[in-house]
DNA sequence: CTAATATAAATAGCGACCTATGTAAATGGT
DNA sequence: ACCATTTACATAGGTCGCTATTTATATTAG
């Protein structure tokens, strides 16, 4: 009766989205020997740039075992490489390699070509109007996800 | 240029909610012995009710081996019990147990604090909007996932 | 009634995340 | 200089999800 369709709150639809748009990226890009969660990664060092782990994490807003495993996999497939960090022996410079950056324009092609038919019969308007909620929804979801954070720690202190 | 933010398109935006949702949901719930992607089965046999694995992976939208995953850890923690389907000896109907029964009303009302705050700030008319588009979104990539899939198997036969 | 096919689960293996913890290299205050 | 703290990574372990494949039980066609 409170929620006659399982679907039909926020969190479900997202997370039904979410999961969708994984599914048809990986498809998309996977042929190009990248998978998705390394998208972010290719996006900031794509000119060249060389960053550290921690920035890559920070950047891409993922915790930083996350970042750590998804190098490991580009290191692994020859997409990336490591050097060290002048200065800080604690750190090392990533950036990619040769064969990542000649596969990137292509794959980049297959993303295009796939997004935005998402969001077929959505007028300008209802896209902006979206983007805009979705924006909204974030910035309420991250306030509840650090306040918890510091609860949990100030419980331990 | 073309996206000077990583993050303002619409499926990383989407993918960012789902995380902070599940993360949030999460917290909530793991303290009375639950997760998050077994709240579709114990919604779905909250009154008693049993049912196969496939109909509950149909049901909660997951592919077969996901709902056997899930299954296979409530019933690893004494949430599930399975009974020989009379008449077909491939399948077994899925019931909660007492305990996990007995256990739902406190992370119901868990998640209820929860939920929702995330729509601080919303309007009822922005809520509704929000539901919508991301309904019809939900629907255009459904519509992707089940062609792509066709196109994939039409190019094996 | 048997052979081919379809269906229900199980299994193997992978990717994207997370939390919690350990380790080694800076850094900062005394 | 020295010890405590912070910082950057690494590692262990877990959940959610997917694809591909196998196994066992129905079902259907001939």
């Amino acid at each position: 009766m409170t929620d006659w369709n399982l679907f039909d709150r926020p969190a479900p639809l997202v997370n039904m989205a979410s999961r969708s748009f994984l599914r048809l990226g990986e498809r998309r890009v996977k042929p190009h020997g990248f998978s998705i969660g390394q998208l972010p990664v290719l996006y900031l060092l794509r000119d060249g740039k060389a960053m550290s782990q921690r920035d890559l994490a920070r950047a891409a807003k993922v915790e930083q075992p996350s970042m750590a495993q998804i190098l490991a996999r580009m290191e692994r497939d020859g997409l990336i490489q490591r050097t060290p960090m002048p200065g800080d022996g604690r750190s090392q410079l990533v950036s990619l390699t040769k064969a990542a950056k000649a596969k990137m324009p292509a794959a980049r092609k297959a993303l295009h070509r796939n997004q935005d038919h998402a969001l077929a019969g959505f007028s300008a308007a209802e896209t902006a109007t979206l983007l805009d909620l979705l924006r909204r929804l974030n910035r309420n979801l991250d306030r509840m996800v650090a306040e918890e954070v510091e609860v949990g720690e100030a419980v331990e202190a």
